[in-house]
DNA sequence: GGTAATTATGTCAATATTGACATGAATGGG
DNA sequence: CCCATTCATGTCAATATTGACATAATTACC
């Protein structure tokens, strides 16, 4: 794994002690992390080509800046549920978040 | 809404008490069903034509039997991540799981 | 029909996720 | 350099999800 990417996931809250326990990653766990990743980005372009800060697209969440700031970044207690309504509140369709998901 | 298809969604647990709610659904939590429901499918598909039971698959996933069925069954109290990790754990690629979600 | 295996359904204590809030850091006009 | 706006990070009580268990229902085979 480059350092750069581990770095941004220890970022997230997703250090698990040592480059170790990353490498020791099942592939399983490390491709629901990828899709994770994948969708806050795709999410974060989304909301911006909209014109919405993190703010206003809480609000229509019905939540809050700060969890959406968690969303963005991918980090560890941000589910995929929340991600992928989310998305779909920016207007995504189905097969666009397929298309982020794939992506990993 | 199919009069079928809203029946297995009330045996899912989705019921909120009248046709109209179905309904009054927002397209973005009707979506976020259908994935759910498409995943569900595609997983007992998967873990049938491996040949396991509910309990093999819970046993690899470290979950229990019952919650294997209630992932299968789509049920309201079954995240996206799990329903996710069990695909991955029966082999699935993350096109694959793109392709189940891609179906809503 | 018996019965063994599999699947479905309900419940619950433990755990994880959530929105909300406080507050700090970064960005960008003016 | 202010000041406003936006974004990041930490915390916490409320809520939702989880594995485990019990037990019923279904299916498969003889």
């Amino acid at each position: 794994m480059k350092t750069t990417k581990r770095k941004a996931l220890e970022r997230a809250g997703w250090r698990t002690g040592s480059a170790d326990e990353f490498l020791g990653l099942k592939a399983e766990e490390s491709t629901l992390l990828t899709m994770r990743l994948s969708l806050a980005e795709s999410l974060r372009g989304r909301r911006t080509k909209l014109g919405l800060s993190q703010t206003d697209l809480a609000a229509r969440l019905g939540s809050s800046q700060s969890r959406v700031a968690k969303m963005e970044a991918g980090e560890a207690d941000v589910s995929l549920d929340l991600l992928v309504r989310a998305m779909l509140n920016t207007g995504a369709s189905a097969r666009e978040v397929a298309h982020a998901i794939a992506a990993a």
